[in-house]
DNA sequence: GCGATGATGAAGCGCCGA
DNA sequence: TCGGCGCTTCATCATCGC
């Protein structure tokens, strides 16, 4: 198993459940001359109108040569269409792929060689996808192959073919970002394994990227009857037509004390079915469209969307897609404190009647400071616990923002490191200790799930894994997952964890030791250097994963980012297609050793 | 160099009144 | 229905002290 299989799990949702051959047709139900035509003329391809600026004849059999063809079929190409035409000449070069004969070992090697030389690049691509034209636009009517190059690289090392590639490149233009790439061929995929169910096969025609930017939700309309039963037939305002909103009040499926609301059962999408289960979380207040993209990528998959308010005493807007059955859940026990004064007793003393919060607000990575809390002791102390209303209002502000609890007379104080743990549903000192500094304490639990909630919705996995599980665990921060997990009872195999920072790492392993748990844990740091190969190894030694979780970074998703709020494409936050290309590998190689 | 501290808006949504 | 207002938000950056 390589890199390159990936080429085929991703097209497994379309390709494989057509029944196409696997003889290098690819592009078997490709239509090349559909309608869409006249919308690639919209949308000219990015290297056209740069070769229109004079690229040397050699530059333009270089290019093609580099894009993985063959020097042969660019010869040809060149020869039959011209110099002009490069959309012809790529258009050709994409049809003798598809009508070769040629086993599709040529075609992975094409793709083998993109990813290896280009790995490098990876994460370059990843942050640097806007700059990339930026660069061009300054440079205009210079071609500059390396643009095109890493996006082609990005997409085959999503997992995509260099057909498709090619194809998303040439359909959305030069300025569109390499998720909306990926999203457009995710797109087709999908409208393939649509159509295999349909009883007529014929062959379908990529979307025109009018369509697909103008209704991007089209490609689904066949799941709606599938989900006239679930939860989004409660919430009217949610046409397909129109983006993910948020429920509220954001109970998800259902609340433990509430079984009345509960829903027990929704009709999941063929491809998001298991094995394995998969779990993602992220922040619900998103930029707009951020859920609906990674909704799309998870197999369309409706998100949950739980404020952790109603399992503690802090609230915690999150959402998370997931494939797990959502009957006969049940919450962790002992149930936390539901109230800021049963979680902190020892603030009711100082609690004034006109600071009426009950719930702490979501706990973040920074907390307030010192001379905050000393400015408000000393806007209070003149009034002997009576302020003037715009006193109370200021004070209330700055309570809710930072998260303020009253220690004494007068005196506000942040929430101690400790306090936070036990908020969140961590044991005591989870996070203390083994040279972590407070404020990487902080960091780390604010960047945490909050364990009850989630328990909530693992607790489905107790009656499935009575022998343990073995879980991958991407973007395991400080083991979230884990501990819910072990407080489930539920015994630990194999724990597979990823995740960049030394700090969580160790807070995971301590945890590990000190719990004694009979199982293995392996960690790694990157997830970009989590190949498929070794995926493969790792499913060999642990006999495959039962769950996949992961809630990748939310820096350029939170509202609290002033500096870099950039959605999925930010720096961070566009790890979550990584998240997507190992879950897509692990259902792919599981899929296929079953 | 590292950790702690303090200053720094804006996006998105719900609510409410016109 | 629409616009104004209030509320919330897994944060980032510059600076300071050790």
């Amino acid at each position: 198993m390589s890199d390159t299989d990936s080429h085929f799990s991703a097209l497994r949702m379309g390709q494989g459940e057509m029944g196409g051959s696997s003889d290098g047709g690819s592009d078997d139900n490709i239509d090349w001359n559909t309608e869409d035509e006249i919308e690639i003329e919209k949308y000219p391809v990015s290297c056209c109108s740069r070769e229109a600026a004079g690229p040397s004849n050699t530059k333009l059999f270089d290019h093609f040569v580099g894009m993985g063809f063959s020097e042969k079929l660019v010869s040809r190409a060149i020869n039959e269409n011209g110099q002009e035409n490069t959309d012809l000449i790529l258009e050709s070069l994409l049809t003798y792929a598809a009508i070769e004969d040629s086993p599709q070992e040529q075609q992975i090697g094409i793709v083998l060689s993109v990813c290896d030389n280009a790995s490098s690049d990876y994460e370059e691509n990843l942050l640097d996808d806007s700059s990339d034209f930026d660069s061009d636009s300054d440079s205009e009517g210079i071609y500059n192959p390396s643009s095109e190059e890493k996006k082609m690289t990005f997409l085959t090392e999503m997992g995509y073919t260099m057909n498709e590639a090619s194809i998303a490149m040439e359909r959305c233009g030069a300025d569109a970002s390499e998720a909306e790439l990926a999203d457009f061929i995710c797109a087709h995929q999908m409208s393939k394994a649509e159509d295999a169910l349909l009883p007529e096969e014929k062959p379908l025609p990529w979307l025109s990227v009018d369509d697909f930017r103008k209704s991007k939700k089209r490609k689904f309309l066949r799941y709606d009857s599938c989900k006239r039963n679930t939860i989004r037939d409660k919430k009217p305002m949610c046409e397909d037509d129109e983006p993910i909103r948020l429920p509220n009040p954001m109970v998800g499926f259902g609340l433990p004390t509430d079984s009345c609301s509960q829903l027990t059962h929704r009709n999941l999408p063929e491809p998001a079915i298991g094995p394995p289960y998969f779990y993602y979380e992220n922040v619900a207040l998103a930029p707009k469209g951020v859920w609906d993209t990674i909704s799309r990528f998870l197999y369309d998959v409706e998100p949950e969307f739980v404020d952790s308010k109603y399992f503690c005493a802090c609230a915690r807007k999150r959402g998370y897609v997931h494939n797990l059955p959502i009957h006969n859940r049940c919450p962790l026990r002992p149930i936390p404190p539901l109230t800021i004064s049963e979680a902190l007793p020892m603030t009711k003393r100082w609690w004034p009647n006109w600071d009426t919060r009950t719930k702490l607000n979501c706990i973040q990575t920074c907390v307030g400071s010192a001379k905050l809390t000393e400015r408000i002791r000393k806007a209070l102390e003149d009034y002997n616990g009576e302020p003037p209303l715009y006193i109370q209002n200021y004070v209330l502000n700055e309570c809710r923002k930072w998260n303020l609890v009253w220690v004494g007379r007068n005196k506000l104080a942040p929430l101690e490191p400790d306090e936070v743990e036990m908020l969140l549903g961590f044991p005591r000192n989870h996070t203390r200790g083994g040279g972590i500094s407070r404020t990487d304490r902080y960091k780390s639990l604010g960047n945490s799930f909050q364990v009850d909630t989630v328990a909530y919705h693992l607790s489905v996995l107790k009656d499935l894994y009575p022998g343990g599980i073995s879980l991958l665990s991407l973007f395991s921060g400080i083991g979230g997952a884990e501990v819910a997990l072990y407080r489930l009872g539920i015994p630990l195999k194999n724990v597979v964890s990823v995740e960049i920072s030394e700090v969580n790492r160790t807070i995971v392993r301590c945890w590990w030791d000190q719990t004694n748990q009979k199982g293995n844990l392996i960690d790694f740091a990157d997830i970009q250097q989590f190949t498929a190969e070794k995926l493969e190894q790792l499913i060999s030694a642990v006999g495959g994963f039962d769950l996949v979780v992961g809630g990748s970074p939310c820096n350029n998703l939170a509202g609290s980012n002033r500096y870099h709020r950039d959605g999925l494409e930010g720096k961070e936050s566009s790890l979550f297609y990584h998240y997507f290309r190992v879950l897509d590998l692990v259902k792919s190689i599981m899929s296929k050793d079953q």
